[in-house]
DNA sequence: GAGCACTGC
């Protein structure tokens, strides 16, 4: 803990307390932390265990899957020949970014004589070269897009006129896509002699598209950074050339001297730019790492900040986890001398309470800043604060085109240095009207796209497994009814929820002549790259998780994408040759009904964990943070009551000593104050595992199509006296039991996937017990205690039965329903414990247990007052005796069940 | 009688 940070943000109250309660706690708050700090210190780091090769086999695994040799050896010499040939313009075009990027940069430094002479003497090869290609060919300084005068221009008058009152969509539409529409698809074929399959096809349903401009995408990627190369050429060239052959490298003594001189530096990368491997390499070099100082850097993935720190040890060639490493959850792969630390943006986050000045670092890199995790958001606010009594420490924020200007303006300024990358021209083709039903739409374009473009892969984004599975059978039905008159399609889907085996089925290698289409969510738009793609189609949907912080309900709804998300989309066309993206809306609907970005996570979620870390940090204005863009005051207010209710908080807004050890859980506060609970009522060996169940959202169960009904039965088997919560433990223990076993997975419909992960975090939790200093007892199946303790965290996520036989939310006196899932669905408990509200077809309540309306006063004084209970132990005055069923009664009935 | 966008600690 910082102490001058806590005086100074402390200061204001603690002049008028007297209140020796509040300071007692405090104070036991502080020693606990100095403890905490002490266990750190002592705790040396262990070189990691995992060797070089397994990590490295990982990362080839992962490699593996764009080593598609066969099917893509075509695409492959097209592009070596494409490279060499453009290898000339590249680096010409690297020159000219660099004095367009000098005149910027340092418009306002003083050059000396010699800077001045190079400056010159570059322009002058530049324009040379260009004179000496005007006469050959023009065209290939298309290759890469860059937005000229016209282009920007025509977007704005677009923007104007939309202003203007009266203006019409059409009207626009017409003037704006005029002779320049291009038309493909059956009336094209027919023209080629290819009637006979189009009369099989579409019966005069195919899609108009109008193309627009050719541009890029504008996402940083950190793999591949040559992806014209296989791996086989990519062996041939030594690491030294691979690396000069970066276009960061031309920058390198630039962007060091401008680091040098700033604090404070924006970097603006394209994708393949090698930033992200070669920036803190550079660092390392140029000597930010002597007297033990670390560079930094920090990636929104955990499989990102593996990769990368892989191919920068190889690199450097060092062994993984010695001088790089990397630290992601349950895995740190660091040691001692371990100097440029990768990790991910939540690691960094949770190392700020060990050491809230990093003290560790010269360097921190924030990588792709402009994906505006949650994560990402709150460092910038941290990094900011500690830049300003840290002089020494400097700041890279890494982000994408787009959003620099934005970083800068946070940074007070800073400058953006800019590095191209290197990728292919997309073509972006709009429809002329909107789409009314876009799975079907996608499944006209996917066939046209088929039969009327050369061979190369199509990836859709679809919102969900839904949407993904009739747009599958869809396609299916209309690729049997054409039967041989088309070539091979593959259809692949891909969504997270997908097991393993199939999802690995998206990388297998397309067949000679065949086509590959990928059905996918939103993981193929950051998570997951697939190669060869060399067409888009974007429906321009994603599924969104909305947190109404009021009600505390959840829902998944399907909204319209942002602008950044779809250039971000057609950009993953255009990463093996130029690609072709076809949006299924308008170029009026994308310059005017989507939003610019999507709106940040921090605004989208409930912040109670993070109002936590921010207090343990010591910054007690929560209100006043330095947010890059600040969530809504009701949200945070939301959150601070939830706390204080908690006992996170005192009346202060001060964090207390159960807050202090609270923020060490990577959990919500409500379940990490339920899993503290447990010290009291002796259960924490049960609880571990209810919590790390729970913390593997609705994951658990497997529940293929085709075996509804075995699945269901599996699923019942596990129901256990008490609720939802005891059930999920009964299936860890018996896991567990299995010595972990697979086996026992598949054959109860439950999957592996997921219990692994629950081991992991329950792992992890088990070992936070220990650090804050709490025994890890059993209280030998005693169902009381275990739902006593998760009360302690819930008590205000309790609903009660009403006259009508409905459920009311305690608070805010919702009407909701037990999910058709859970144990308790056929019974009627009067007073009911639930885990989360989800809105879906209804109002539900998911994983609940029933609680005697009694605990709430034992658990919840403060909260809870007698006159809410009555002495029957109900809840309320209005309460009917007779309606509901007692705990008794329910017991009884388990009984007669014959159930545990 | 229902349904599962995606990350991360």
């Amino acid at each position: 803990m910082n102490t001058n940070k806590r005086e100074r943000y402390e200061s204001d109250s603690s002049s008028d307390s007297d209140n020796q309660e509040r300071k007692k706690d405090l104070k036991e708050r502080d020693e606990f932390a100095k403890r905490l700090r002490e266990k750190d210190k002592e705790k040396t780091r262990k070189v990691t265990e995992k060797s070089d090769k397994k990590i490295l086999e990982e990362v080839q695994k992962r490699a593996k899957l764009s080593d598609d040799k066969d099917a893509v050896e075509r695409l492959r010499i097209e592009s070596r020949r494409t490279y060499l040939a453009k290898r000339k313009e590249d680096q010409l075009l690297l020159l000219e970014r660099k004095i367009a990027d000098e005149v910027q940069l340092f418009a306002s430094e003083k050059l000396t004589t010699q800077e001045k002479r190079k400056h010159e003497y570059d322009k002058k090869i530049l324009e040379l070269a260009r004179q000496h290609d005007a006469a050959a060919e023009i065209t290939k300084i298309q290759r890469y897009y860059i937005p000229s005068e016209e282009q920007t221009e025509e977007y704005v008058e677009v923007d104007e006129r939309e202003k203007a009152p009266g203006s019409e969509q059409n009207k626009w539409e017409e003037e704006r896509m005029g002779s320049a529409s291009l038309r493909f698809g059956a009336k094209d074929a027919n023209k080629r002699n290819k009637s006979k399959e189009y009369d099989l096809l579409v019966d005069g349903l195919e899609i108009d598209f109008v193309k627009t401009l050719t541009h890029a995408g504008d996402k940083s990627e950190f793999e591949d950074v040559e992806p014209e190369l296989t791996e086989k050429e990519k062996r041939k060239l030594s690491i030294e050339e691979t690396r000069k052959s970066l276009p960061i490298f031309p920058f390198r003594e630039d962007l060091l001297e401008a680091i040098r001189d700033h604090q404070v530096l924006i970097i603006e990368g394209e994708t393949g730019s090698g930033k992200t491997t070669q920036v803190p390499q550079y660092l390392h070099e140029a000597g930010f790492t002597k007297d033990g100082k670390k560079v930094g850097c920090t990636q929104p993935r955990r499989v990102a900040a593996m990769s990368v720190a892989a191919r920068v040890a190889e690199e450097m060639n060092v062994k993984l986890g010695s001088e790089v490493g990397y630290s992601i959850r349950f895995e740190d792969c660091t040691s001692e001398k371990t100097i440029i630390k990768y990790m991910t943006d939540g690691m960094l986050l949770r190392e700020f309470l060990g050491e809230p000045d990093l003290a560790s670092y010269s360097v921190i890199i924030i990588d792709e800043a402009h994906e505006r995790t949650l994560h990402t958001d709150i460092l910038f606010g941290l990094v900011k604060d500690i830049a300003r009594f840290r002089p020494d420490l400097k700041l890279l924020i890494s982000s994408a085109t787009l959003d620099a200007q934005k970083f800068s303006d946070f940074f007070d300024e800073a400058p953006v240095f800019r590095i191209p990358g290197r990728r292919f021209p997309v073509d972006i083709y709009y429809t002329k009207s909107p789409e009314a039903d876009y799975v079907d739409a996608c499944v006209v374009t996917i066939l046209q796209i088929h039969i009327t473009q050369k061979l190369g892969d199509i990836l859709v984004f679809l919102p969900g497994q839904e949407e993904i599975e009739q747009c599958q059978e869809l396609l299916q039905d209309r690729q049997r009814k054409l039967g041989s008159h088309i070539q091979e399609l593959l259809i692949r889907p891909i969504y997270a929820n997908l097991p393993t085996d199939m999802q690995a089925q998206v990388f297998e290698p397309t067949p000679p002549g065949a086509r590959k289409v990928v059905l996918a969510t939103n993981i193929a738009e950051t998570s997951i790259t697939i190669d060869n793609i060399i067409y888009v189609i974007d429906p321009g949907y994603c599924k969104q998780n909305s947190f109404n912080p009021r009600t505390g309900m959840e829902s998944l709804v399907v909204v319209p994408i942002s602008q950044a998300s779809a250039n971000q989309r057609a950009g993953r066309s255009g990463r093996v040759a130029a690609g072709k993206c076809f949006r299924l809306f308008t170029a009026w609907a994308f310059s005017n009904e989507l939003e610019e970005n999507t709106i940040p996570e921090i605004q989208r979620v409930h912040l109670g964990n993070v109002v936590l870390m921010l207090k343990s940090l010591g910054i007690n204005d929560i209100m006043h943070f330095d947010y890059l863009d600040p969530p809504s005051s009701e949200a945070l207010i939301i959150a601070l009551e939830q706390l204080y209710a908690l006992g996170a908080l005192n009346h202060l807004g001060e964090l207390t000593r159960l807050g202090r050890r609270m923020a060490e859980f990577p959990l919500d506060p409500m379940m990490s104050r339920a899993l503290l609970a447990s010290e009291k009522y002796k259960c924490s060996e049960e609880m571990l595992s209810i919590c790390a169940m729970l913390s593997v959202n609705s994951s658990v169960f497997f529940r293929p199509k085709d075996k509804a009904v075995h699945a269901d039965t599996a699923r019942k088997r596990f129901f256990t006296y008490g609720g939802d919560h005891l059930s999920l433990l009964g299936i860890y223990k018996q896991w567990s039991e299995t010595e972990f076993s697979k086996q026992w997975c598949t054959e109860n419909y439950i999957q592996y996937r997921s219990m692994v992960r629950a081991r992991d975090v329950r792992d992890q939790l088990e070992n936070l017990m220990e650090r804050v200093e709490v025994e890890v007892k059993s209280c030998d199946g005693d169902h009381v205690a275990m739902r006593k303790a998760i009360t302690s965290g819930y008590f205000y996520h309790t609903a009660k039965l009403s006259k009508g036989g409905n459920y009311r939310t305690i608070k805010g006196n919702q009407t909701v329903m037990i999910h058709p899932n859970s144990s308790l669905f056929e019974e009627t408990p009067r007073c009911l414990l639930y885990h989360e509200l989800v809105l879906t077809t209804k109002e539900y309540m998911r994983q609940v247990i029933e609680i005697d309306a009694s605990w709430l006063l034992e658990v919840a004084p403060h909260y809870y007052k007698p006159k809410d209970v009555d002495e029957t132990g109900n809840m309320g005055k209005k309460m009917p005796k007779q309606v509901g069923k007692s705990s008794a009664e329910l017991t009884r009935n388990y009984a007669k069940m014959n159930i545990n």
